[in-house]
DNA sequence: CAGTGAAACGGGGTGGCGCCCCGCTTACCT
DNA sequence: AGGTAAGCGGGGCGCCACCCCGTTTCACTG
């Protein structure tokens, strides 16, 4: 269960300085940062950053991973209130705002869905699906959320929105105005 | 007012090419196609196609050009329709579905908003503002659309959708699913 | 604590890229 | 036809992702 990291102490030692970089590299450049510099700045060779990464997917991910795991925990919460609809629409409201302010993670997030294979159980997709599916269950049943309406259809739009408002000005304001008229629709309510 | 086209004939011949050779290279490979293979396909020297275009969105906007002028054209027929609210929403569909079809685009007109300085008249991201801010305002004063909503959120909305669905198995038909979601909202309509 | 096998490291090579310089070619105008 | 400037493109530069393979470092055993 628990995770097996690499075995060497010198090993792990240089995975956590390339995730360390990575992370500044990251938040500096956005998802595209370059691998050479992110070695360069976590002093190790760039065959070593490979050889932990096979893919810049696979480092995004663990850069990424615990921040998503803060969000998933929030879920946890939101789903103890009264109002499910309002719980799932704060929390969607929530990841849209990380999103959009945290370069790379948007974009990471729709590369790994592209992936064919099946993403593995803590991949940041279906930690947040997991956690959005239970909140959505919730909403379903309160018959506040319109039945066809899917976890992998809103977050998908969610992260839509955060990686088109992603490093604009006030990036958090447009990600949450944007998602509000998405959840509310374009016309006015009854 | 006529398009001040590069002059000399072997001058344009070339900037046709390369056009030619950008689409199918851009149709295959996304936005980011290898500019140096475009200029290899068209038979053209990489500096001639840097002479012609000097950044990618440049080339990328010479692409897209015709596609986003037949939308706008759309736009204006379906601006006489006596249902302003559907014919708003039909558009916008459309606009979805075709930048979940067209590689490249989304990302392209993404870049474009990007970009600190105004957009010339004839740019993509102009063109399709002004053909859906006309269809907007009918919507507005028919009272189908609340009054905050905005084309700039509406179309960063669209094209947000057409990123996150573009290359995907049945990308024009999940395009315009979240659109729906989007414009309908995710509670249940009274 | 020394020795050993394997795990991990990283310098450097390869191929590709975007971008640009500059000597050469070509089309246009008179 | 001839002059001239606009246009061309081979080739160079610096950066990148990715990988090969000789070398170093660690952990375990006797």
């Amino acid at each position: 269960m628990a995770l097996v990291k690499p075995k060497r102490a010198d090993a792990r030692r240089n995975y956590d300085q390339i995730v360390a970089a990575a992370e500044a590299e990251v938040a500096r450049h956005g998802a595209e940062a370059s691998l050479e510099e992110i070695a360069r700045r976590a002093g190790v060779g760039s065959a070593t950053l490979h050889r932990h990464f096979p893919s810049r997917q696979a480092l995004l991910e663990a850069v990424f991973h615990d921040r998503v795991v803060v969000l998933c925990e929030q879920a946890r919460e939101f789903a103890e209130r009264p109002d499910p609809g309002a719980a799932l629409a704060d929390w969607l409201r929530a990841v849209a705002r990380y999103g959009a302010t945290t370069r790379g993670l948007a974009r990471s997030l729709l590369d790994g869905g592209r992936n064919p294979e099946p993403p593995p159980d803590s991949s940041c997709e279906t930690m947040l699906v997991d956690a959005g599916g239970d909140l959505l269950k919730r909403a379903h049943d309160a018959g506040t959320v319109r039945p066809e309406v899917s976890i992998i259809d809103l977050l998908t739009l969610i992260n839509a929105i955060s990686l088109a408002t992603e490093g604009g000005a006030d990036a958090a304001a447009e990600a949450t105005r944007l998602t509000d008229l998405a959840l509310e629709g374009v016309r006015p309510r009854g």
